[in-house]
DNA sequence: TTTGTTCGTACGCTTTACTAACAAACATGC
DNA sequence: GCATGTTTGTTAGTAAAGCGTACGAACAAA
């Protein structure tokens, strides 16, 4: 484990401002017509010029050489009753590239899956990983990575992987009990079994990018994600928060409300995690004596969700919160307690429109995320 | 006020990333230069080339333009016993430029000064609102800002007011019901009033700006202002967080705990400020019987602000808390008990090194926070 | 057929930062 | 004292990026 004073110099290093060279901004406008194609479909050249403010001229060059790489294509042309020339109409190769999405966040299996450029699962696959640990379960992820890719005969555009734990920038995996692991620099090892571009996050962030990027989520919003524990992704102004020690979203072992609480695996008691996580409210409504009973306790784990995002949403200012997990425990009396005692406790006018939702994105959320991590981390699509 | 529908798409538009021009990449390396100058003090331009990674000629070229207008200076050559030609020293012309802060979130008192390059206060000015609202107070402080424009005979590189309540980006006061403003255009009042540039925002996050331009802050971090009400400023990644309606940091009216509290004026019970404002503080040590019930009282108020403190930690990955308002009340048990119940009720894991403090800058704090606004909205400096 | 419109491209220009080369000014070693 | 090496800052020329202008191509409408 690096000392902390390595990790500080490394974050310091990240924030002085570089240089930035005209071909800086050749990139970022490249993106920027890949980003308007992206979310707009068909557009001919014109339609890119006038939407991007850059002129025709630049537009051209700039798609000459997006086709040249074949990110871009020509799909023919447009078949209105408008005066002048036709237009060219181009989209992404959305066909000409695929990726690899990975969730490493259930108990016992690794979920992969091929996905197309728009973020849907063309195929799935999944290796059990039978309780076992550190490099051993490395191994069955590069497994599972290495039968993906096999399996694909079209060229990849990147690996998403999204990992429980704490993930820093460089895709190392600093820890995740869970798995076994500590610094387990992910991103090397997977480049080097594939030769192909690796990205590794999170598996919370991985949720909140799917949320962005293929959901209905937009602007500053938070996903809570409730399985074995409890953690959220966080996007501000568009953009992930990491947190100085990429622990952004840790919120299972915070301690909700003022009354004591179970005793949590971490020694305090009251954690989130004690309220809230599927195995204890499983438990919990195995045991209850009847139908009151287990919407009492669910109804109790949505005010303690609530209690615990009320500073949170307060400070931020959010737009939204989305819940993720298993439907049939989360939504329903979780989220409407949730939401009532969010509004309690907050101050409605700032959040008169907040949102509190389920997700739609439903299991296969950090695999789209982890797609959608290599979307922008490659096209800087998002 | 503007309709909810007209806000957002505000925000909007703020989002979709524009393109960006090689003009643009001039001023950010532009900015780059003059960040190193002012964090670095006394440098060569060969200094310059070797810390941003530019060439020696880029960097004569950017430094021509900026002594050419003023914003820099040579101050003679470097005397050191080295070989090679002598270097000619460079540094930003900290006499050649005063900046104008304001503090409004005084009780009954707008707070101006003129600061130096430095963030220093030069001299001060008050105007007392006693009381007024509106229009009227708008006049007070046109008055205050002109009176210390006048007071200046070097020129001045911007106005920076820091407001209570909610500051949109384009400097309006959306709402500040202490001062009875509802949707007041302060940069244009101001910029009309003075034809200088004028930057606006909230006070909490001027003050958030304050620590990290002039206070010891860096990275990730929060401040927590203690008046009259209760305000955080935020600050991840070296950016500000606003939120989606410009409302981030609006703590003071989450309600803490789990059980009960003060009638609030908001409505509710418990809410941080009724635990935590300065006149609840005040008038409840004023009624304590003695010096235990003082200190128990104070202390009662720290752990409640540990307690609305913990989940936003935890959520952001906070590296440090900074404290600002009455030394007085704040320092000693009130800080001492926040900090207890912050590590008794988060991962002490994940922030082993956070750190919970009161601010150096005492009540200067929002006026040189100001003075930061405009340092990086005009030069880039931060 | 003529006119007007729209699309995409060719050409030349400006801005920006780079590489290469050089003069100035100093310390050091003989 | 003088050649040598070092460091600094500048000059000259080059490559990249985007802009404005102008132009041909392709269509609809009169």
């Amino acid at each position: 484990m690096p000392a902390p004073e390595a990790q500080r110099s490394a974050l310091r290093a990240l924030r002085p401002s570089a240089k930035v060279l005209p071909e800086h901004a050749r990139r970022h406008n490249r993106s920027l017509v890949l980003q308007n194609l992206y979310r707009g479909g068909l557009q001919s050249r014109a339609d890119l010029a006038r939407e991007t403010g850059l002129t025709r001229v630049t537009i051209s060059d700039l798609v000459a050489e997006l086709i040249a790489d074949g990110l871009v294509v020509e799909t023919g042309q447009r078949d209105e009753g408008r005066p002048g020339k036709p237009a060219i109409l181009l989209d992404i190769n959305r066909e000409g590239y695929r990726i690899i999405g990975v969730d490493l966040s259930d108990a016992g299996v690794f979920r992969g899956a091929v996905l197309d450029i728009d973020g849907q699962v063309v195929t799935r696959s999944e290796l059990a990983t039978d309780g076992a640990e550190g490099a051993e379960v490395t191994a069955i992820l590069v497994q599972l990575v290495r039968d993906l890719v096999a399996s694909v005969d079209i060229p990849i555009l990147g690996i998403g992987i999204g990992s429980p734990g704490i993930v820093d920038l460089a895709g190392t995996v600093l820890s995740a009990p869970n798995l076994g692991w500590t610094d387990v620099a992910l991103q090397g090892i997977l480049e080097a079994a594939t030769d192909l571009p690796v990205l590794v996050a999170n598996d919370a962030n991985a949720a909140a990018l799917a949320e962005h990027s293929f959901g209905d989520a937009m602007g500053d919003f938070m996903v809570i994600r409730v399985g074995r524990g409890v953690g959220a992704g966080l996007i501000l102004g568009g953009r992930p928060v990491y947190g100085s020690r990429f622990a952004a979203g840790e919120l299972g072992h915070v301690v909700v409300g003022t009354d004591g609480g179970d005793l949590c695996v971490c020694g305090k008691h009251g954690c989130l995690e004690t309220w809230l996580s599927v195995p204890r409210l499983t438990a919990g409504l195995a045991a209850a004596s009847d139908a009151d009973a287990r919407d009492a306790l669910l109804r109790t784990a949505g005010e303690r969700l609530g209690i615990a995002l009320a500073p949170v949403v307060g400070a931020l200012n959010l737009d939204e919160v989305v819940i993720s997990g298993p439907v049939e425990l989360l939504d329903g009396p979780l989220t409407q307690a949730a939401i009532e005692t969010f509004r309690a406790r907050t101050m409605a006018e700032f959040h008169g429109d907040l949102t509190v939702r389920m997700s739609h994105l439903g299991q296969d959320i950090v695999m789209r995320g982890a797609a959608a991590m290599v979307l922008s981390g490659r096209l800087g699509v998002s």
